[in-house]
DNA sequence: CGGTATCCCTCGGGATACTG
DNA sequence: CAGTATCCCGAGGGATACCG
């Protein structure tokens, strides 16, 4: 279990947001179940490049959070779905904005981190707004 | 310098735009640069959770990447000022959304977290939103 | 099928002191 | 005042193998 050490802020509403939002695909995941995608190995295809290690973290991080809510059908083999709760729902819209914002600037965006030395591009790993 | 090693999807405007957004203090940083808080120690005053080499490293990012420009005064003692390109303005309405969702949704993220045994909670260090 | 355990490592970020 | 250099650290996440 990660355990965070450095204190932040509760009274901060940014900051909280944050907290919720910041895992590295935790946006794609709230995208995918928001489109219908709820079985745990459906979202880990649609998201190859994650781990199911990582997945299935920041996936208990967002039920943990509110954000999701699971549902386990009792039998074998076991099946599992995850729901976007209402609370969630409110950070569809801002997800969706977020990649409008990159697909708007695209070529902007692509230029800076083609252009980045640090950025080991790879072009091939998955076209999530494309679905 | 920093260097990432893992690749990411330049062809995801999702990834492009986490790739921009997610930096501890990114936001923050946008956010006040926005309101008209223009100077590197007025912004540094501002977060003082935040180290100034780390908001440095961060401003520097999102100046290589086009969200915010940088003008040097020649002078002693120098003088900086940061502002928010174009392509940085987009950006605005997308974290006041994010500051909104973590305002409206405020006692139960705090709930969540207060009782979130990894968070160590501070709720004296900033109350950014409040500005 | 879905979830964990273990191991390992990176990289983002904290603290501090120094330079122009 | 603004920025960098060093050093250090640990949370977060990648890979793999093992349970239910």
């Amino acid at each position: 279990m990660y355990e965070k050490k450095i204190p932040f802020s509760v009274s901060c509403g940014l900051e909280m947001s944050r907290e919720v939002l910041f895992g590295k695909w935790k946006m794609h995941l709230l995208y995918y179940i928001s489109t219908g995608v709820k079985r745990s190995g459906e979202l880990q295809r649609k998201i190859p490049a994650a781990s199911r290690r990582v997945l299935n973290i920041q996936l208990n991080e967002l039920e943990h959070q509110g954000i999701v809510r699971k549902k386990v059908y009792i039998q074998l083999p076991v099946k599992v779905e995850y729901f976007i709760t209402p609370i969630g729902e409110q950070l569809l819209p801002i997800i969706n904005l977020i990649g409008e914002f990159g697909d708007k600037n695209f070529h902007h965006l692509q230029q800076v981190f083609i252009n980045d030395p640090r950025v080991p591009v790879d072009d091939s790993i998955l076209q999530v707004r494309a679905v």
